[in-house]
Order: C-alpha cells, then structure tokens, then sequence
DNA sequence: GTGGTCTAGACCACA
DNA sequence: GTGGTCTAGACCACA
C-alpha cells in the first residue's frame, strides 16, 4: 500500500494513515471486501511502529471504513458506498463554510467564484 | 473582545487567539490603528494564562497584524489590506485544494458547483 | 446444522459453536442420542479449520453435552435435562444479575418490571 | 476513584475501567462537570500503565462519557443523562433478550417470572 | 500468522 | 502538570 508520511506535520501520523486509507477507497484503489496488510507487515513497510498501525486501524473501524475480524485479518468494509458520502459531505460542508467566512470578510459570490477552480 | 475558545479542539488556545484576531480584523470589527485589550486584561476575560496571550500577541505582531508600543499598549497595525489579502488568499488556497480532492474522489465540476454556496 | 458465526465478536469461534449447540439442544433441534455432523464435515460446512470443531467438541463432551464414541461418530447425550437446566440457571443467574445492577442506578423494581417483556 | 480490576477476566482491563467509570456516572458518585483524575495519577492509583488508562478515557470521550481538554484534564460530561439513558436501554435489551431464549427453550412467562428478583 | 492487550518509558506542545 | 503520540517489545488466544 503507497501511503507517503509528512513527520514534520501536525497531524499525526496515525492519522494521516487514516485518511490515506479513506482516500485509497474513495478513488476505488481499495475495493469493498479486499483485504488490507496486517499490522505488522504495514508497520514494517511504513517504517512505523505497530501500535501505530493499530490505532490508524482501530480509529478506520470505529468509523466503519475497515472491519478486523481477529486472526483472519483486516478487510475494507462491504458497503463502501456510506464511507465516500460521508468524506465528499465533510469536505463539502467544509469548503461551504470557507466561502462563508470569505462573504463576511466582504467577497461577494462573482469575486469568490472568480478565484475558484471551477 | 468576542472571543469564542474551544479547549477539546487539537488547535491550540493562542493558535485559536490568534485566528480569532487576525477573523475581527478582516471583518473590520476591530479597526486600523484601535488599542487592543492589554495581556493581563484580556487573559482575565477570556479566563485563560496571560502567557498564552502573550504567545497569541507575538505570533500576531511577527505576522504585522499588530504593533505593541511599549509603555502604551498594543495597537492593530494602520495598514490592515496586507493582512485581509493574505487570509483571504490562504482560504481561496485551501477551498481549490479540496477541490481538487473532489475531483480525485470523482466528482467533476459541474457536480462540484452544484454543492457549493455560490 | 445451522450456526452462525460472528468473526468480529469478542467470543471465539470455537465457543460461539459450543454455545450454537447447546442451544439447538435446549431447543430439542438436537435430540438425546442424536448424532452429529463428524469433524470434518461440520468444518467444511462452516468454513472452519478442523481444529476449531474439535475444540468445541472437546469442550462440549467435557461439559457432557456430547458423547464422542471413536469409530462411531459424536452423539447427543441421551439425559439432556442437565444440559437444559444448566442453561436455563446460567441465563437466570445473569438475568438477575443486570436487574440488581438496574436497581443500583436508581430503578425500582416495579419500573423495571413495566420494561421487561414479561 | 475506588476502581476493582479483575486480572483474570476475559474482559480487557482497559474496559472494565470504563464500565467502572460509566456505573459510577449512572450512579450519581461522579457528578456531571467533575474532574477526574490525571491519566499518569489513575495510574499509579490503579497499579496499571498509562497507556492502559489513556486506552481507556479514549474509549469513554467516544462515548461521549468524559471530555479531555488538553492541559486541563479530563472531565465528566456535562449532560449525563445521554449515558444513563443508554447503560440503561443496554441492560434492558441485553435482559429481553436473555427472556426470549428462556422463552425459546419452552419456559413460559410465569416460569420465569417466578425465578426473577422482582 | 493475525489481531488484541499491556508494560515501560520517552518526547512533545501547551498552559 | 496535562493530555497526546510514538517506539520497542512482550505475551496471549485463536485459527
């Protein structure tokens, strides 16, 4: 799995595994179903401790994008089509509040539109 | 000053002061030139450490949005179009990079467009 | 014989299977002297390692649920009323146990009662 | 915060802090808004490795139990009563449910009413 | 081999 | 002092 890790940023590591891995399935690079490395093996490829692993795992289960089923393995979740409504939303609701704060800072919608790559 | 703190957020307490500020500026709620409260006043008014105030007024003067003047406080900086136009441009900047995630997930612009408040 | 299993839950494989028949048997789908599905069967219907019926097996004849006679095959005890009533006490005893926690929360019985379905 | 720990349950050490945690919320003996203890002082007070308790108020923030404020410490939630309400639910489902398997097994609603402590 | 738990302890930013 | 992250590595049950 081709996962690149920013040390340097504030996010944490295990979290930028968990997005990496919410991106992979959202541009169906990981297909529903398809198996993930184990923890260890992850670990050793990212150069990262396991427990690491195992929180970026742990944190993509509690939010349904992978289920673990112990001494089987770790697997991308069978409906997969709930994870990417929930990441296009956030993002949406995250730019819709961005062109929020530039309206108030006195952008009307023309100069903002403008600027977008749209 | 109406400064709304969230203690559970990753970002830290100054980081949030400072945003907060740089936010009032932009709105033209606090003007060129107008007094901002003093360290010990405003750390009394928002119940916090007066040297995460102090950490938020230095981050604040190094990025020229204010100018502390010794003996007689501190001040909002008279030229406030370098600060607007760089918040503004950081926002714009961080909106078309979300953009772009979309379009990666799979969206194309028209999609995209329709979901924005424009 | 028609067990589910949960790869997911805390419970072993092996004791969910224990815990499966048991249940068939106090549900009289498995009758005294009945014979069951050999190993190696019941492994292929479930998808399972061999080594993991056994187990449950195992465990079951220790618990005198079952009755394995070598070249024969694996029966059904002929006296299950014990297996019965160990289940039914050990469901009871929980039963009471979660109602007097519910009276420690502050419920009395009659409020507890009014939401059992009984 | 008086806390037994079984070594050698099945249930996780972690997790029997955080049923402890949540029975004395349901309890009433840690109050909304209340502070609780330091993960590095629950953990000398308890004989157990920090990790295991941060493990442990990880699992009750998503729960919504307890908020972290970083620096600050950890908290009780202010509006308990989201989590009495559903220990509550969660003990009444978990004995409907044990009823129905009663009742499967060929014991009527007298029977068992008969053997609860009601 | 696989996931799960736990200890020991370091280091960090922040307040 | 407080929470948060991370490494290193052991041990376990289960399959």
């Amino acid at each position: 799995m081709n996962i690149a890790l920013d040390y340097q940023a504030r996010v944490p590591i295990y979290e930028q595994i968990v997005g990496e891995i919410e991106r992979l399935v959202a541009l169906n690079i990981l297909s529903p179903g398809e198996q993930i490395p184990a923890i260890r093996e992850l670990a050793l490829t990212l150069g990262v401790n396991p427990n690491t692993i195992k929180k970026a795992y742990d944190t993509l289960e509690s939010r349904g994008v992978i289920i673990s089923k112990s001494t089987k393995g770790t697997f991308i979740t069978d409906d997969v089509s709930v994870v990417k409504k929930t990441l296009v939303d956030s993002i949406v609701s995250d730019i819709n509040e961005k062109i929020e704060r530039l309206e108030n800072i006195g952008l009307d919608k023309k100069e903002i539109s403008k600027r977008l790559k749209l």
